[in-house]
DNA sequence: CTCAACAGTCTTGTATACAAGATTGGTGCG
DNA sequence: CGCACCAATCTTGTATACAAGACTGTTGAG
C-alpha cells in the first residue's frame, strides 16, 4: 500500500508514522550519508528541509535528532491539527465520487492492521487516514500542512501516549467516513472534533520527554534497577 | 514597527509582502550572496527553506524564483486561509486580555497608510492582520503556516487582482476586531468567511501569469510597443 | 576515592573547487 | 534574409577539504 520513499526527507517521515523512530534519535549525517548512498551535502539538504518542515532539528556541532515536542507543542500541534480537520470538513460542500470508497477501504484495512496486531503499520493507517481525508477534500496545501502535523503528532503520542485505544479510534473514523457517505459534513465535523480532542486527551502530558530514549531500547530486557 | 529581517528567509519574505519583490522574480545565488555578504553556501541555504515553504522555486541550473502561483494554486490558497482562519475563530474561547487593543492599534495604523497611500506598507499591513490574529489565538504553529499562506496569498493578489479594494479589506478587519471585542467569535469568524472570499472573488484568475514580469519594471516607463 | 584539567576523537559548519547543464551570441550555410 | 549549428559564458549541482566546537576518556593532584 505505502510506495517505498524516494527521497531522504520521506523515507524519515514514513520511519516516524511507522514508529521506528523515536522521539530524541539522533541522525548522524555521516551514517545518513553511508545508508542512502550519497554524500553529506545531500543529507544535510534533507535534513535542513525536514527542520523548516518541524521534524528534525539540529544542535550545534552535536547533530540531527527527530523533535521531541514539549507538553506546549503537543497541545499546539493537536489543536492545529483539529482547527484545520474541522474547517475542512465545514467548509465541504461535495466530496469527489470515489473519495468514500477509498477512505472506506482504507478504515477496512485499519481493522485488519487491529487484529493482525502489527503495531508500526497500525500507527501508520491511523496517521494516514486524515492525510487521505485531507487528499479527499482537494487541497494539495492542506494536505501538505496535515502530513507534516500528523508526523509531529505521532511523534507526540510516542512520548506522551497512556494508552492510546486504536480500536476506538478506527471506529471514530469509521464514523467519519459513514456520515460523508451521507453527506452530512457538519456531522463529520462534530465527530472528527471530538475524535482528535479524545486522542489528546488519553495523553499523559504531565509524563516528562523521556531523557534516556536513546538508552532504552538496549536497557529494556534487563531487570529495574 | 515591522524590525528588520535579520535571516536572508525574513527578508526576502518581507519583501514579498512589501511588494518589493515580484512572482517570477530571479533570485540568483551569486548576486544574492553578494548582496547578503555571505557565501554562496548559506544562500542555498535559506533558498531551499524557503522552497519548502512554497515561496521560491528552483529550476534546474536556471535559479532560484519567486514562486508564480498557478490560477489553481490560487484558489488552493486562499480556501486554505479560510479554512484554518475561520477554524481558529470557531475554536476561540477567550482571548489574551492585551489582544483586542493590539489588533485595534493595527487597525489603526492600516488606516493611516491607506491615507498616506504608500502601496507597499499598506500591503504589507493587510497581511499583516492575520498574521496578528493568529499570533494573538496563540498557537505558534498555525502562527507559521498562516505566515507563509499569507506570502502565498500576497503574491497572488500581484498576479491576479483585479481592483483589490483595500478600503474594504480594512472595513472588515475592524469589523472582525469589534466582534472579537464583543466576544461573537462564531460571528468573528462567519465576517472571516466573507472577507477572505470577497478578496477571493476579486481576483481575475482567467488573467494569465505575467511571462515578461522581469522585464515590465524596465519597459515600464517607455511607450507602448 | 573524587574531581578537575587536558588531550584526542568525533561531528557539524562553511567555503571552495570543479562538473554539468542552460543560455546567449555569433557564424556560416541555404 | 532566415535558420540551424556551435562555441563561449554563466549558473546551479555536488563533492570535498578544512576549521571550529562538543564530547569522551585519561591522568594526576588533593
Amino acid at each position: 500500500m505505502t510506495q517505498l520513499p524516494d527521497s531522504i526527507e520521506d523515507s524519515v517521515i514514513s520511519a516516524i508514522l511507522g514508529g521506528r523512530l523515536r522521539p530524541g534519535t539522533r541522525l548522524g549525517e555521516a551514517k545518513l550519508a553511508e545508508v542512502y548512498g550519497v554524500s553529506r551535502t545531500r543529507v544535510r539538504e534533507a535534513m535542513m528541509r525536514l527542520e523548516t518542515r518541524g521534524i528534525v532539528h539540529v544542535s550545534a556541532r552535536r547533530g540531527w535528532f527527530v523533535v521531541e515536542p514539549s507538553a506546549t507543542e503537543a497541545r499546539a500541534a493537536f489543536q492545529a491539527r483539529r482547527v484545520i480537520e474541522t474547517g475542512m470538513l465545514r467548509d465541504l460542500h461535495t466530496l469527489p465520487g470515489d473519495a468514500v470508497a477509498h477512505l472506506r477501504a482504507h478504515v477496512e484495512e485499519e481493522r485488519e492492521a487491529l487484529h493482525t496486531g502489527h503495531v508500526g503499520s497500525r500507527t501508520c493507517l491511523l496517521g494516514d487516514f486524515h492525510i487521505h481525508l485531507a487528499h479527499a477534500f482537494g487541497n494539495a496545501f492542506l494536505t501538505d500542512i496535515l502530513r507534516d502535523l500528523t508526523a509531529r503528532t505521532t511523534l507526540v503520542s510516542m512520548l506522551y501516549q497512556s494508552d492510546q485505544d486504536a480500536a476506538a479510534s478506527s471506529d471514530d473514523h469509521a464514523g467519519i467516513v459513514t456520515l460523508l457517505a451521507d453527506g452530512d459534513f457538519a456531522g463529520a465535523a462534530r465527530l472528527m472534533d471530538e475524535h482528535i480532542r479524545r486522542v489528546e486527551d488519553g495523553l499523559d502530558l504531565a509524563a516528562a520527554p523521556d531523557p534516556l530514549a536513546g538508552l532504552r531500547e538496549i536497557l529494556s530486557p534487563g531487570a529495574p534497577a
